[in-house]
DNA sequence: AGAGTCACCGCATATCTATGCGGTTTCTAA
DNA sequence: TTAGAAACCGCATAGATATGCGGTGACTCT
């Protein structure tokens, strides 16, 4: 099955040198190349893409714009974003909206080859360092925090993610067979240690933390 | 710069299999090949690899508290986790204990080369699929909440930034200029559309859906 | 001109929360 | 054996919260 590919890229060299790389490879089709996201959201083919490799800074509906329409209307198009900057905002706001690989356009032809087939078989291509911050993006924060933010025991954890729940204290109490002070007990501990005065501080600081994971 | 690199597995065959990948490629150092992670930890010259291949499922201390371990005593080591589960929780489990990289064992030889080389330089090696699911966890749910659950209005948004910063009424009102009961109304209505009733489930919510920022 | 949405304000009240101070038991490490 | 942490329990109380019902004015779309 051959890849279906569309491209919007207002840089006529780019745009360009991106045809030639795919249009000699018969395992591709190129549906269409725009230079912005208006055009290629006009089109009829645009819609039947497996990928589209988009640049970020576009003139009038941005990248992450684009890709944050695409996602919406057509979930199945796999959207590969591709720009100068390695910029961490840009990256995760484009993968909050619906970007399913980050490249940089320093990238080689043959990355960039491997990149698309990879987007188009549900894989996430990234250029290294990227992959990285993305990764890092998962670590807990221990290193930058020796103040002893988060040396909750086990029983303080378990009374933290019900209290994401948004459970009272009685409704915690029940569910860990314990006294409704004994809860309090635990909740004055959690405050204690992570330094706030309310259960919504205490549940947002766990959740940025990661020391809770987010309920359901 | 050789890469120097130690192995955990403790499948014999697997671990003979690693080395025998690794050993006729002069870029390679192994420092050594341990049976789990206790034997490796033990080990003077553990410490000063540059990337450590790991099995997950380790008799005695499992491949997550391994990398746990690994990622605070010697955060300049490169940990890849290779196991044969393509399982959400534990890929999670592993990034978020200080993994960088997550492979499947089915993985080839040549692959397994360019994955180890990568996390050497500052990449983030994962298989195609895995990697997929790492960037789907950054996508809001949009897609399966047709809910109402976030449109929010904008001053709907503000009341519920300065909830999950643990305000309350009195003190949301001063900032935005609110009475009391003003704030009030706006709360009820994030209730609603978000369907909790509480405003540690609203932050709690907000901050999974990414409608709000987790605060500082 | 009427309907709808948004932004506000007000009042009442049962319930929940934060925080103070007091206590017991069990386990572990010095 | 003494000290410390952890896990409970109890009581008191000011203050915050959730939710009910009632309003007004501004703006937009039809």
């Amino acid at each position: 099955m051959k890849i279906a590919i569309s491209i919007v890229e207002d840089n006529r060299f780019v745009r360009e040198g991106w045809l030639a790389v795919f249009e000699p490879i018969p395992e591709f089709v190129i549906l269409g190349a725009y230079a912005n996201c208006e055009d290629a959201f006009e089109s009829e083919q645009f819609g039947v893409s497996d990928v589209v490799l988009m640049d970020i800074g576009l003139p009038g509906m941005s990248g992450i714009e684009g890709v944050r329409y695409v996602s919406e209307k057509f979930p199945d198009i796999a959207v590969v974003l591709c720009t100068v900057f390695d910029d961490d905002k840009k990256i995760f706001d484009a993968l909050c909206n619906g970007a399913i690989g980050y490249l940089l356009k320093k990238i080689t032809a043959d990355d960039l080859i491997s990149s698309i087939k990879s987007a188009a078989s549900g894989g996430s291509p990234m250029t290294p360092n990227i992959a990285r911050k993305v990764i890092a993006s998962f670590q807990k924060p221990i290193f930058k925090s020796p103040p002893k933010t988060e040396n909750l025991t086990e029983r303080e954890q378990e009374v933290l993610n019900l209290l994401a729940q948004g459970k009272s204290y009685s409704a915690i109490g029940k569910q860990l067979y314990l006294s409704v002070d004994g809860v309090r007990y635990h909740i004055r501990h959690i405050y204690e240690k992570l330094q706030v005065h309310t259960r919504t501080q205490a549940v947002a600081k766990g959740l940025k933390d990661r020391i809770i994971q987010p309920p359901r």
